[in-house]
DNA sequence: CTGTTAGCGCTTTCAA
DNA sequence: TTGAAAGCGCTAACAG
């Protein structure tokens, strides 16, 4: 099942069986069907790998992702996924769990040519070590990025989504805003941190109060908000900076006896499915996650395509959606 | 930076790099060290894809997903992903929407030789097409078989987890337990349909009913249940065949005023993460779904080892995780 | 329009 | 213990 094989089926020599597969013009009618036939005949299917070394260009991509599990992972992965798929290229997945052994792991398919160029998710304070193992090899940070690596990115400005959504709460009469943070190591937790400090100073308003999530779960939503309803003064909004940590605040203030949005106000981040379907729904500040996969894939094959193509920042549109929560 | 140069700045031939390479004893250790100081000195990557080709084959699993972005899928798949890791392979994921055309081109790379073989997650209704295209490369089927395919297969006891729900919510004292299924591609809806009217033939209910949700998603599962409740006889229990139908039945209850779980008893399938933390937290039926992956990987690489060894179906156990909505 | 030939970079006999 | 040489299956000059 070789291509030396179609080409003794069809009496004619490899280069001609190559270029019916590659759909070369050039090639006689007649020649073409007689290979076709071959091909038919003995059920040919090309050995990619040969073609792959031979070609240099494997058309797969490496994507190199924190949790899978998390709701905003999976559908940037959807868009990353549907316009690979879209130009061509398949992709190769690492669930790396931030691991830096695991990612070296995939990382040696990207040096070892099994991939052509690769996407990260991982957290900003990673991103110096990847940028060792990556070299200049096509790379496009996704959601996090780090300004001091010279390759692209795709995100949006958090810090103004933070700002904004201060300001909503405050105008809906809020007057006690805290966040719920997650741990720093991520580029977007100081971004909305600093919104969300800013918003306050410019509004005026002197209660202000962060409780950090251990880690971004439900359980470490609720764990937060109960830090929170601790303090001598309580909050009467709370911005947590993810839908999980949102949904684990909400069941947390039920659980205190708190009304939500009565007693307490709860906005969250990302935009992920389910959270329409809570009690109440949650009102959120949704990222346009497929965009940000299929730019991301885009910009990542412009740059394996034109390696000198310059590095470029995009700063996609977010939007607040406003639910029953808030 | 080839095997040939460092072969030329070690003084020795290619055949000596590539069993330094291989970690293959028969190297007089001097030998050894200046091979390796070779390749640390022009930071030698060896192409993986020549090798590859070469020993026929890539350590690469392909996994056919229906949507990653549903949670059971993407627990599963963090299954795959650790015990693949641990054993040496990669995983390459299409996230196929169950269409035909994208699996086919993700295919190719098996009889491509791109992948050494693949775990399917698609609909039993897909999988006869499947395996048209597969032929008899090393397949797993997980959570969705078809017994009629000679291939391996990882699963539960859907019938039996059907049956004794079923039963535990009667124990409860309810009487008009009604089900939410989804479509019937899958053959998990047929096992717990019949599971749930074995049940209630044993039981002597002669309430029974059955909505099925136009897809798996909170929003369909708030439509079934909002069809059950124009019955004349309404429910006082939903058994949903996803947490993720359940999240929407719960949401649909509290939303036409029902308290649940005094006016109605719910429990979803799966054990997805945040559904304990609902309001009220959920009752469901847990798949073990990081180690079906992990099977799932462990009888595909027997397969791949030993072409003839016997195809296996493994049932797995579940678990009922009470909860307050039941 | 088609065939011949030379590799892509690696592993693996077979000899020495 | 090491080297020479063949070849995995394909594509891409270069001739004809």
């Amino acid at each position: 099942m070789s291509i030396e094989k179609v080409a003794h089926l069809a009496g004619v020599s490899k280069a001609t069986v190559s270029r019916v597969l590659n759909h070369n013009p050039g090639v006689r009618p007649d020649t073409r069907a007689k290979v076709l036939a071959a091909i038919d005949i003995c059920d040919y299917q090309p050995n990619l790998l040969a073609r792959q070394l031979r070609t240099a260009q494997s058309h797969m991509l490496l994507v190199l992702i924190p949790d899978i599990t998390n709701p905003f992972c999976s559908r940037v992965v959807q868009g990353i996924e549907a316009e690979a798929e879209a130009q061509g290229y398949h992709i190769l997945l690492c669930n790396s769990g931030s691991q830096l052994r695991r990612e070296a792991a995939y990382i040696a398919l990207l040096t070892g040519k099994v991939v052509d160029g690769v996407i990260t998710m991982d957290a900003a304070a990673c991103l110096q070590e990847l940028k060792e193992l990556i070299g200049d090899a096509p790379w496009v940070q996704c959601a996090e990025y780090d300004p001091s690596i010279a390759a692209s990115s795709v995100a949006i400005d958090n810090k103004e989504a933070a700002f904004e959504t201060v300001c909503y709460l405050a105008s809906k009469g809020r007057r006690r805003i805290a966040l719920v943070n997650c741990d720093m190591r991520y580029l977007y937790s100081h971004q909305r941190e600093e919104g969300y400090r800013n918003a306050l100073e410019k509004l005026d308003l002197n209660w202000g109060s962060v409780a950090y999530a251990e880690n971004v779960s439900c359980d470490a939503g609720s764990a937060a908000l109960r830090e929170l309803l601790m303090l001598p003064e309580r909050p009467d909004a709370v911005f947590a900076v993810s839908d999980v940590l949102a949904v684990g605040v909400i069941h947390a203030a039920l659980e205190a006896g708190l009304r939500v949005p009565e007693d307490l106000a709860v906005v969250g981040f990302d935009g992920i499915n389910f959270t329409s379907s809570l009690n109440p729904p949650l009102t959120t500040i949704e990222q346009p996650m497929n965009r940000m996969g299929a730019r991301s894939v885009q910009l990542l094959l412009n740059r394996i395509r034109q390696p000198n193509s310059p590095v470029v920042h995009e700063v996609l549109p977010w939007k607040r959606v406003e639910r029953a929560s808030s």
